[in-house]
DNA sequence: TTAACTGTACTATATGTTCTAGTACAATTA
DNA sequence: TAATTGTACTAGAACATATAGTACAGTTAA
């Protein structure tokens, strides 16, 4: 379901978050369904609870995901999505796009990458 | 010419080094222009001078900039910039893009978005 | 030449984050 | 009832970060 790096120097629940912030949006994991227990994921992944559980409390921090104790954790909807992570991503996306037209990068580029990748997506979903 | 952020999670090298990136790429330090010192720039921000010197070898290896033993460290050339550097936008922008189709972010609002930003630097500089 | 500056390279130490280990409790489920 | 769930602690190990101090060679200007 997920790997882990342990070259990459970031740190593993961060890896965990980010990964499981991956299925949700490609669709791999559907909003409603349960996301592996605390102490599955750990086992399956070979470290320790505490490390699941970190990560799952960022992800619920962001608004992917909701805890229900004694049932689970499970993917929110796109419109539970904090605004928080929303800015967030626009912050970055304005950052990215201006060292890219530094670096020489043209907006046709950037269009024509997107699409591709969306079509890729769309081909594989 | 920098300001620090002791409550962010990231590292003060990190931030050095963004912020640098940041002056170059907007065009506030062209390349060729001398950095300022390790130590006068250690001294400006209340820090070790060391940890300047990481922030200095980070921007070193995306190859924003480069040192000269005994004279300095300057601003490179936006084509001087490492290949690696530029996939990793690419990478980063990708991913980026696919989150805020989730989120229901249309490639119209983006377009908007990066015109209206581009807009705003072109007025400023 | 001298003196002050430059990047660079070390050692040592302190601090904070990350991760692990272990235990425990209340709610849910079979 | 028994097993599973999220959650909340404590304690300690391991690692990254930042500081402090010293030192060396190359450059620059007095």
């Amino acid at each position: 379901m997920l790997s882990l790096n342990y070259r990459d120097g970031r740190p593993i629940y961060e890896q965990v978050r980010d990964g499981l912030r991956r299925l949700i949006i490609t669709g791999a994991i559907p909003p409603g369904d349960k996301l592996p227990s605390v102490r599955a994921m750990a086992g399956q992944l070979a470290i320790n609870p505490n490390t699941i559980q970190r990560a799952y409390e960022s992800l619920e921090q962001e608004g992917y995901a909701y805890s229900v104790p004694g049932k689970g954790c499970f993917a929110a909807l796109p419109q539970d999505v904090s605004g928080r992570r929303r800015e967030e991503l626009l912050r970055q996306l304005d950052a990215i796009l201006q060292e890219l037209a530094y670096l020489g990068v043209s907006w046709e580029e950037i269009e024509t990458r997107s699409r591709r990748e969306q079509a890729q997506r769309d081909k594989e979903g």
